[in-house]
DNA sequence: ATGAAAGCGCTAACAG
DNA sequence: CTGTTAGCGCTTTCAT
C-alpha cells in the first residue's frame, strides 16, 4: 500500500531520510529543525547539515496534522478590491507572513458566504487565527465565532468578545461636520454607506451619530433629505451628491464618510458647473491615495495600521505567553485640510 | 499518550464517529462525503445525515496529508495594495474560493521574498498550485518553478512553460501613441515603469517598444529625455512630469504607462498652471475606477479576467482530465477617449 | 458495495 | 541529550 502517486511532484527528502543521513532518530530531527532545547550543539549542526544537503523541508501538512497547529491565519474582508481593503489585507499580511504564518485571504461578498465563513472558521481547522475585518456580524454570528473557539481579531468594530482595533467613527464624524459648520455652512450633506445591508454594520452609524451630534451643537437640524447613502462607492457618492442637489435647497457642504464617495461627489458638482470648493465644498474620510492629488479634505486614519496592529494582537494570541489579556486598540485619526472645503458660499474667508 | 491538546478549539467529530453513528466503516464515511462512486444510495443517504447530525467535516490537515492535495492554491503579486493587484487578486479569489479553493495570497515587494517564494512554492507542498501575477523572474527562478513541478499560472507575462494570461503590451503602447500622435502631437513623453529593477520585467518594456515603433512610423525620432520612469506611482508619475515641462523643448502630449501615474502627470500639469488637455494632453493605461472621474483618456484592460482566467486556468490544470494542453490566452484591450487629450496646441480640431 | 489495514510525514509523551 | 513509541484523522489499496 503506498500513498496516491500526486504525479506531478517530484520525491522530496522526509524526515526519515534527514534522521538517516545524519545518524540521529527522526525525533532528533524534528527537534534540532525547529530549535527546541535539549538537541546537543554539534547535533543541531549535523541534523541542519543533512537537511541542507536533502533539500529537506517539513511538509506542513504532516506537522499540522501532527502538531494541531497550521501556522495560516485567515482575513476576511467583504471585498478586496477596495483601497481601503487592500490596504489593510497588505499591511496584514506583511506582518503575519513575517512571522511565517501562511495569509488566507476571504472575501465574504454576499451575506451566505460571510456566514458560511463564520461556521466554517472554527470548525475546519484550516487556520490558527482569523482577523475579521469590517464584516457586518450579526450576534449570533459573533458568538458562533466565539463558540468555535478560534483565536480572532476584529479590525474596523468592536465585539467585545475580540481583541479589536478600530478609529473612534464617532469623532471622525464629528470632527468633520465641525470643521464644515466651523467655515460657516449650515446646509450639510452627509453621504453615507450602504443602507440596504439588513445587518447592523456600526461604521457608518457611528459617523452619522457625530455628524448629528456636531449640527446639534450647532442648533442646526439634521435634514433626512441630506442624509443619502452612497455604499461606499465612487457611483454612490455622485448619485447621492446629483439628488441633493436637485433639492429646493441644496447643500453648501458635502461630507462623504469615505473618499472614493467623496471623488465622486466632486465629479457630480462639477459636472453640473459647479466648483469646488467656492459653490460646495467636499470633505471625505480616510486619506486615499489620491486624496491629495484631487486636493480632498478629509480624515485620515491610519489604514495600514488597522491591518499590521490587528495581525500583531492576533499574533500575540497565538503566541501568547497566557499573559496578555485581550487589548482593544484605538488608532487616532488627523483632519487633514486641503482645497476642496471653504467658507460657504456668502461667508468672509475666517 | 495523546495528541497536543490546542487548548482553544473544541472536541469536533471524527470520520470515526460518524462511522459509529452511521453504522459503517470510516472508509465507507470517507467515500460516501467526496461522492466518490461505489456507494449505496442509502448508505449514502445515511452518513451524510449522520454526518449532518455530528457537524462532521473533514480536517482538512489529515486529508491533506493521507490525500497529497491541499486544496489551495497561492497568488503571488508584487504587491497588493494597489488598484491592478487588488482587482486581479480579486477576481482570482472568486472564481477559486467558487471552486472550493483556499487562497493564500503572497505578496513579494523584495527580491529576496520573490526568490524564497519561489523556492519554497514547490518544496513546501502548502499548496496544489501557484498564480504567478507580474513577477519579474528571473530565467533560473522560473527554471526553479518548473522544475519544483507545482502546477502554475502566470498572469500578466508569459514564459513558455506555464499557461498564461496576458494582454499584448506592445500594442496598448503603439494604440495609445498613435492616438495621441493622430492629435497632431510631436513630442509626447512617455512615463514608463520602474527602471531600478534590475530584472526583466516585460509589461514596461513591451509598451515601450510599441511606443517607439508608432513614433518611428510617424518618422519622429525617439528622444530619451522624453522616457521617464514613474515607478508605477502617483508620485512617480507626478516627479517624471515636472521633469520633462522643464525641458527646453517640453512635450505637449504624455502617455503614462498606468493610470496612476497618469493621475499624478495630470496633478503636476495643473500645478504649472496648465491645463489638460489644452497644453498638455494625458494618456494613461488600465482604466482604473478613477479614470472615468478624472476624465482620463486610457487604454483598457480588462484587469479582473487577468485574475478570473488566470484562476481557471490553473483549476483546469489541477483537475484537468490529462486532455488540456497549457493555454496561452491574450486579453483584449481597447482606447478609451475621454478629455484628457486633445489636438495638440496650434492644431485645428480634426 | 463495504470493511480491514496500512500508511501519509510529522510531533510529543515517555523512558532512558 | 536522545531514541522509542504512539498516534494526529484521513485516504486508499486489497480483499470480501
Amino acid at each position: 500500500v503506498s500513498a496516491p502517486e500526486p504525479a506531478t511532484t517530484p520525491d522530496r527528502a522526509t524526515i526519515e531520510d534527514v534522521a538517516a543521513e545524519a545518524g540521529v532518530s527522526a525525533a532528533t530531527v524534528s527537534r534540532a529543525m525547529r530549535d527546541l532545547p535539549n538537541v546537543a550543539p554539534s547535533t543541531r549542526a549535523r541534523v541542519r547539515a543533512a537537511a541542507e544537503r536533502l533539500q529537506y523541508r517539513a511538509d506542513p501538512n504532516a506537522s499540522r496534522l501532527a502538531a494541531g497547529r497550521t501556522r495560516a491565519v485567515a482575513v476576511a474582508v467583504p471585498v478586496v478590491n477596495t483601497w481601503y481593503f487592500s490596504e489593510v489585507v497588505a499591511a496584514a499580511e506583511a506582518v503575519l507572513a513575517d512571522a511565517g504564518y501562511d495569509v488566507l485571504v476571504i472575501s465574504t461578498p454576499t451575506p451566505a458566504r460571510r456566514t458560511a465563513f463564520v461556521v466554517q472558521a472554527g470548525r475546519q481547522r484550516r487556520v490558527d487565527g482569523v482577523i475579521v475585518v469590517d464584516l457586518a456580524l450579526a450576534p449570533d454570528e459573533i458568538d458562533a465565532l466565539v463558540r468555535s473557539g478560534v483565536p480572532g481579531v476584529t479590525s474596523g468594530f468592536r465585539t467585545g468578545s475580540f481583541p479589536s482595533v478600530t478609529t473612534d467613527n464617532v469623532a471622525i464624524g464629528h470632527v468633520a461636520t465641525s470643521h464644515l459648520l466651523g467655515l460657516g455652512h449650515e446646509r450639510v450633506g452627509l453621504i453615507t454607506g450602504q443602507a440596504e445591508d439588513p445587518l447592523h454594520f456600526s461604521v457608518p452609524d457611528d459617523r452619522l451619530r457625530g455628524y448629528r451630534t456636531a449640527l446639534e451643537k450647532q442648533g442646526l437640524a439634521a435634514d433626512p433629505a441630506l442624509e443619502q447613502s452612497g455604499n461606499f462607492s465612487v457611483e454612490g457618492g455622485r448619485e447621492a451628491v446629483q439628488s441633493m442637489l436637485d433639492l429646493a435647497d441644496p447643500p453648501t457642504a458635502v461630507l462623504a464618510l469615505s473618499d472614493e464617495m467623496a471623488f465622486g461627489a466632486v465629479a457630480a458638482i462639477r459636472a453640473r458647473g459647479l466648483r469646488v470648493p467656492e459653490d460646495v465644498s467636499v470633505l471625505g474620510v480616510d486619506d486615499h491615495d489620491l486624496a491629495q492629488i484631487m486636493d480632498l479634505t478629509t480624515v485620515r486614519q491610519p489604514v495600514d495600521r488597522q491591518g499590521s496592529t490587528a495581525a500583531r494582537l492576533l499574533i500575540a494570541e497565538l503566541e501568547g505567553d497566557g499573559g496578555g489579556r485581550p487589548a482593544d486598540v484605538e488608532l487616532p485619526t488627523e483632519l487633514v485640510v486641503r482645497g476642496s472645503t471653504g467658507p460657504a458660499p456668502g461667508c468672509a474667508s475666517p
